[in-house]
DNA sequence: CGCTGGTTATACGATGCCGTACAACGGCAG
DNA sequence: CTGCCGTTGTACGGCATCGTATAACCAGCG
């Protein structure tokens, strides 16, 4: 048999890299063929077309950084709220899961089959905040606020341009998490 | 002189309109025409080219969603929160300034220029908010914690998709602004 | 070595968009 | 009414991309 050059995963890769530096309207056939090195001949073994690309790459997204996430938290256990800093730094974190989440939810805007998938997943990941804030928290509606507080956080503090003179970005955020899933005992030193 | 009959303030109307719904990628010259009910004829009599529409777009949107909103923000002067309620309702609750908000988010992560116009932007609004939260806080660190969850609240809870069993967005909503602006006397009736 | 079958390069027509050129149109001034 | 001149419609060349077709390529098997 011939051999395998380029595996279907690699396009998928390209594609979500592509998705994460310049949105779905950068996702191109033949520019990521340019990228990965090879042309577009290839592509259409393994795509019927582009949204069949657009696809994959959903499902790859979903269940990196979902699932996995997810499985590890729940392996790794902890305290409530280490169990929540532990999934925000996973999914919020991360240079490449990040970008690429940023970028599905401008998609999501614009694409309502994407918009499905993304409130399945956002559902699921809240609901880990929900459990986490729970613990120590009896008011259901305080703690929908707080959960969606610290969603907001994450996501919105990297699409606020402001400056935050006297202070970094990562403080205000260290900050803001006291705030959110309750004071705890401040380490300036550490 | 021959009738005015599209005026340039048009093509930045309906580039903003389609900035608002499918992104910087959307804003396209012949489809804006199309949109107007006109061909492409006449733009480049008002514009040099594409990217000097986009410029026009931004500057009508600066001027309308920053200026604009702090000059009646200031005028109807209240309370403090009431002032950072108001500024949230006129930048983030209004169905065409908003939209057109995200969308220029999104597009600052890919262009220099615009991330810059954006921090310039948000560097303002989030003044008004340290002010507003200044007045009944002396904690400069718990002010700028508080006002990044405040914009952080106002933009990412439209980009979380997830769902609200059992109460909806707006109580959420409602609730988290009482943890950030500080709890006022709730009222579940009214 | 030489065939085989999947992978890749190349060429192609179609589409959509940019920016330009020019002709047609139509208020308004004279 | 008539000509002016800005606005508009139409046509054009250029470019990028899509999806298809087909030939060249190449690793492994007999």
């Amino acid at each position: 048999m011939g051999a395998l050059r380029t595996p279907r995963e690699k396009w998928v890769e390209a594609g979500l890299e592509a998705l994460a530096s310049g949105g779905v309207d950068s996702v191109r056939v033949e520019a990521l063929a340019k990228a990965i090195g090879v042309t577009k001949g290839g592509f259409y073994g393994y795509f019927a077309d582009r949204q069949a690309l657009l696809t994959a790459m959903l499902d790859a997204w979903e269940r990196e950084s979902v699932d996995d996430v997810i499985a590890r938290v729940e392996r790794e256990g902890g305290d409530a709220r280490d169990q929540v800093r532990l999934a925000g730094q996973l999914t919020f974190s991360s240079d490449r899961l990040f970008p690429i989440d940023l970028a599905i939810r401008e998609w999501a805007r614009r694409d309502h089959t994407v918009a499905e998938r993304l409130r399945r997943v956002d559902n699921k990941r809240i609901q880990l905040v929900r459990d986490a804030l729970g613990a120590s928290c009896t008011d259901p509606d305080e703690v929908e606020a707080r959960a969606l507080l610290a969603f907001c956080a994450a996501i919105g503090s990297h699409f606020l341009a402001a400056d935050h003179p006297g202070t970094t970005r990562a403080a205000v955020i260290d900050r803001a998490a006291d705030i959110i899933l309750g004071a705890r005992r401040h380490n300036p030193a550490g």
